[in-house]
DNA sequence: CGGTCCATGTGATTCGCATCACATGATTTA
DNA sequence: TAAATCATGTGATGCGAATCACATGGACCG
């Protein structure tokens, strides 16, 4: 193992409170994978269990319905971790998993991983506090999906995608995904995501170029988001 | 403290591997609380971080959207716990609690909490083991949300209700929920749970009785749930 | 025990949005 | 650079189910 990758796998939040004679045992006992971009990792009725920490690169979670149709679950970044629900409970992998980009991660034994928890307090508060936050973000979809219409849930995911740009002193998107990408997340159709985005490019709401929308005036979107909704078409 | 409590103490799950002694210096630490049926116990936006322990009755999970609509999350029953995302990582309340029926409650503060936590790997197992758990219930969730119709909805709900009575010998749900209920959870309309309940009734798939629905064709069930559908009405 | 409140069944109506169907534009890739 | 593939804009159509509106049936309560 080069001293690199040492470096590196310390970066991986799961382990950033660890030792490094525990990390360099844990990587011993585990073994190094790369995946290229669009790779599938893991399926979902896959029987491991072990538990995939990002070195190098990121994924995306997703699953399908029995009609074939696609739902986007999530995203894990390089320095995140995936696979942990069957590491620690044994149970079916709950959603498949594809490489966005090319990317190399560390596949962690079952028992090692739980090793790891009752040998380290903070690395088991950090995982605590990561299904936390996995909860309370399911939480916020299902109250998402159960009151509001499609059209609502595009500028909820707009919104969810806004950030501040320090440069430009704006707020936007980039890189705006596709159409189908944000379909997929709202749970809507991509025509929906198209329309959505036209209308409110006429209403001054968002202004497209390239591959950023920006995001002219947040509030509004925040504003329109919960609104009981009479005329979306008269904000021209 | 009589010696009654700490033995009902000692059969809430995240305290069943504890010594009797750490369960009487957690109760010194907390206190004890009834509510009322139909009380709030938490409310959304409550500051608190607090731990409850139900050592006698049950409680609904509930949320509501800006327009009022109900969202029902789940239900936690005698010797269970709820509020220990808050606990965990500090943050906000993520929904209502409301006492299903008069209910005596532990509350045990954060720290107290998190000092289980530290101390007793298999309590801490145990808090993962039920995340997961929640994760995953959330994801079906989701999962039926995005990719279901209404009407398959209830189908859905009502094969999670259904369970194996070993004196009948018969699949049944008793007590039936009423359709508001039903509806809360399937994220419908109660007209359309009625419907429903009729349909299934006259293509002999349930059978009404007082409070206790007979489900006659379980397999049949099934099957409609993920059907494509064509003609629904003609399984007469 | 008659009245009030809540649960239930069912029709009629409206509306949101998925779906189908293309046209055009942008990006790969051979 | 042409061809192929994928992303995007927009109209037309149909279906699902929310909503409105009552009628009836139970259950509980003063």
């Amino acid at each position: 193992m080069s001293q690199e990758s040492i470096g590196k796998l310390s970066r991986v939040r799961l382990l950033e409170n660890l030792s490094a004679e525990a990390i360099v045992s844990l990587e011993k006992r585990s073994h190094w994978r790369r995946y290229a971009r669009d790779e599938q990792i893991l399926d979902r009725d896959s029987e491991s269990r072990d538990v995939f920490l990002i070195v190098e690169g990121s994924v995306e979670v997703v699953n399908y319905s029995l009609s074939g149709r696609e739902v986007a679950f999530g995203h894990v970044a390089e320095g995140g971790y995936f696979g942990e629900l069957s590491a620690i409970d044994g149970g079916r992998r709950s959603a498949n998993i594809i490489a966005v980009e090319s990317s190399l991660l560390l596949v962690v034994p079952p028992d090692v991983f739980t090793e790891i928890l009752t040998q380290s307090p903070p690395a088991t508060m950090q995982v605590l506090r990561r299904l936390a936050h996995i909860i309370r973000t399911a939480d916020d979809r299902i109250m998402d999906l159960s009151t509001l219409k499609a059209v609502q849930r595009v500028y909820v995911e707009l919104l969810r995608l806004t950030e501040f740009d320090e440069n430009f002193g704006k707020d936007l998107i980039r890189p705006l995904p596709t159409q189908r990408d944000m379909a997929r997340r709202g749970s809507t159709s991509r025509e929906t995501v198209a329309r959505v985005l036209g209308q409110l490019t006429r209403a001054n709401v968002v202004e497209r170029k390239a591959r950023t929308l920006f995001v002219l005036d947040k509030k509004r979107l925040l504003e329109m988001t919960d609104a009981i909704e009479g005329d979306e078409e008269s904000l021209r």
